[in-house]
DNA sequence: GAAACTCTTGTAATCGATTGCATTGATCTT
DNA sequence: AAGATCAATGCAATCGATTACAAGAGTTTC
């Protein structure tokens, strides 16, 4: 049978070294304050003993538990799990470890009760405009003040940390290119509409259009749900109308490549009949068929300025009263799923 | 100025219910034990106060943190995405929390320390068969009993609860799939060789071919690591070959879209000058073009499975001494890049 | 009617790390 | 040389929840 030795704590480092545990403390977290030969004494005995921190003690005594808490609406997608591999990267950096919480759409003051008001998380990085803001207005009013960073989806609230895209800026950029090309029949396909980067983008689409002079027309517009699934939907409205568009802007790569997918089925070739815009630049956009054209989000940044921010205002480096509000850029990334006109 | 209320404690809790913290702990954890009535008047108390228990307190008193932790090679990889979203959702039925750490491979022993060792998880979901194992051993060996399950990458030790998938019969099932379709020059990508499931995938590779009376021709060979640039790479060395192969299966789907992208480049079409067979089956094959042919990994039940199966050893409601060894079934899934020859 | 039992609740110790305050001994100042 | 100053370390309280044990009240039994 295998000997289970207790991990050891504290005090049995301290015994170890013939210290106290405060001292040993003071040789973890301050060692300036120790002098020098105990301090190599704690540091053999520590390596003797094979201690580690019990973090639960820590956090009990701190009332800091140096974890973060992510919450999306579906890690399971891939744009998100880039931006969760860049904020766990950040976080690591930052000696934070990251809970991740998927589909909180179920039950938003649920989770937040368990994760934030126990003292399992310091803070939030909210990666789902769609959820309901009353639960955090709720928090915040009953005087419990949450570091919170919405990212990537804003919150429509300036009290709110935020790091955001030009979703606005970017999808009229793509209807700019769009126009360029020589396109006039242009649709755009949606996402849902609870999440306000979706609305930036339909705003941002309507505003190149006006631009551009051109109607937005109601048949060529279709509100998916950020899946291929829903691409496949939108193609099928398409054909269902009188006229097909000639160009497409998409709220996301992956509608883009249902859209291109099923309209295929139909004999008709992107891009040679339809031109196709994304948004996101998602991994297997430059290896699809035919390579799509899209707005790239910078995804590692979101992932990383958030983290940065959230973890600044937890450790209270940054000024409280002044919400941080970090927009970053996205760029046009052409390839092959546009075409000029004719 | 917001007035910051402090999270109110279990002590708090009874006051307002005149009771002992004590009865407060125990309608919360063994409601039996306590009368009806100041039963009733403890939960009006914790509705009132807007009670949660502080996670650290209870952590450093049960020695449980009720937190899993998830590591995992790259969770910016589709395919994993999947499967953390399949853990957090089982994770979160039975009551726990889960930490992911990503990119492990740099300091195993670092990592593992900090976690589990320190009482943030109570047991490790292993995603990644590169690990080095010794680590793991070295703590086993100093009698540290660590709730462990390797899934979807073996760890080749019997000792070692594991969920995995069939690779190598699903890889001599692709094969012979090939073969009944008349393909017999036969090419195979292998994945990066750290990985347990890479090597079961090519020795059923070889088992395949050996049972169709094929040779394995070294030139056909490629080894990449599992993402669509090494599908492009592995493009460019079959095409440096003497002859192309008509077939070739590919460790994952990923490497099998690069493949495709890059040599439709020099006008060789899948499926018609070339098949190609993939592995996982992530969210974009069917969706491709050509839409893949693959082995389906059932990724959500190697999640469900495996935070089950771990979950149940951190409780102790399984037997210790007999390791755990789930084994799911891949499934053909034919699509169009795969064609009869001829 | 007293012993034995049950049911409910409270008291106090405990988990492990941190830190304000106290103590000791050494060094410095005038 | 006596008092002041300083560095190094220990003591003990603390964070909040849990639980073994004790105690009190009410019930049952012979």
């Amino acid at each position: 049978m295998v000997v289970i030795k207790k991990t050891p704590t504290i005090q049995d480092v301290a015994r170890h070294a013939s210290v106290s545990a405060a001292t040993v403390s003071r040789v973890l977290s301050s060692p300036e304050r120790v002098s020098e030969t105990t301090r190599e004494r704690v540091h053999a005995a520590v390596r003797d003993t094979g201690y580690t921190m019990n973090q639960a003690a820590r956090s009990l005594r701190l009332k800091a538990a140096r974890t973060i808490l992510l919450a999306a609406p579906n890690i399971g997608n891939p744009f998100y799990s880039t931006i969760v591999d860049a904020v766990i990267r950040e976080a690591a950096v930052r000696g934070y470890s990251v809970l991740v919480a998927s589909r909180i759409g179920d039950d938003p003051n649920r989770w937040l009760r368990d994760y934030l008001l126990s003292n399992r998380a310091d803070g939030l990085l909210l990666f789902d405009g769609s959820l309901d803001t009353g639960a955090l207005h709720g928090l915040w009013d009953d005087g419990v003040s949450l570091p919170l960073v919405a990212a990537y989806d804003e919150i429509p609230d300036p009290q709110i940390n935020s790091v955001i895209t030009d979703n606005r800026l970017a999808a009229s950029r793509a209807i700019r290119y769009l126009r360029e090309l020589g396109h006039s029949k242009i649709g755009h396909i949606i996402g849902p509409s609870r999440n306000q980067s979706t609305n930036e983008r339909l705003v941002g689409f309507r505003e190149g259009m006006h631009e551009a002079g051109l109607q937005v027309r109601p048949e060529w517009l279709f509100q998916g749900s950020y899946n291929m699934e829903s691409g496949i939907a939108a193609a099928e409205w398409f054909l269902a109308a009188d006229e097909l568009p000639t160009a497409v802007f998409c709220g996301n790569d992956e509608m883009a490549i249902g859209l291109i997918h099923r309209l295929r089925r139909e004999k008709i070739d992107c891009p040679l009949d339809i031109s196709v815009i994304g948004f996101d630049d998602i991994a297997v956009a430059r290896y699809f068929d035919p390579p799509l054209t899209t707005m790239r989000q910078p995804r590692e940044d979101i992932g990383k300025m958030a983290t940065r921010s959230l973890i600044d205002i937890i450790e209270g480096t940054v000024p409280e009263n002044e919400p941080i509000h970090v927009v970053l850029t996205s760029d046009l990334v052409v390839r092959e799923s546009t075409r000029r006109i004719g």
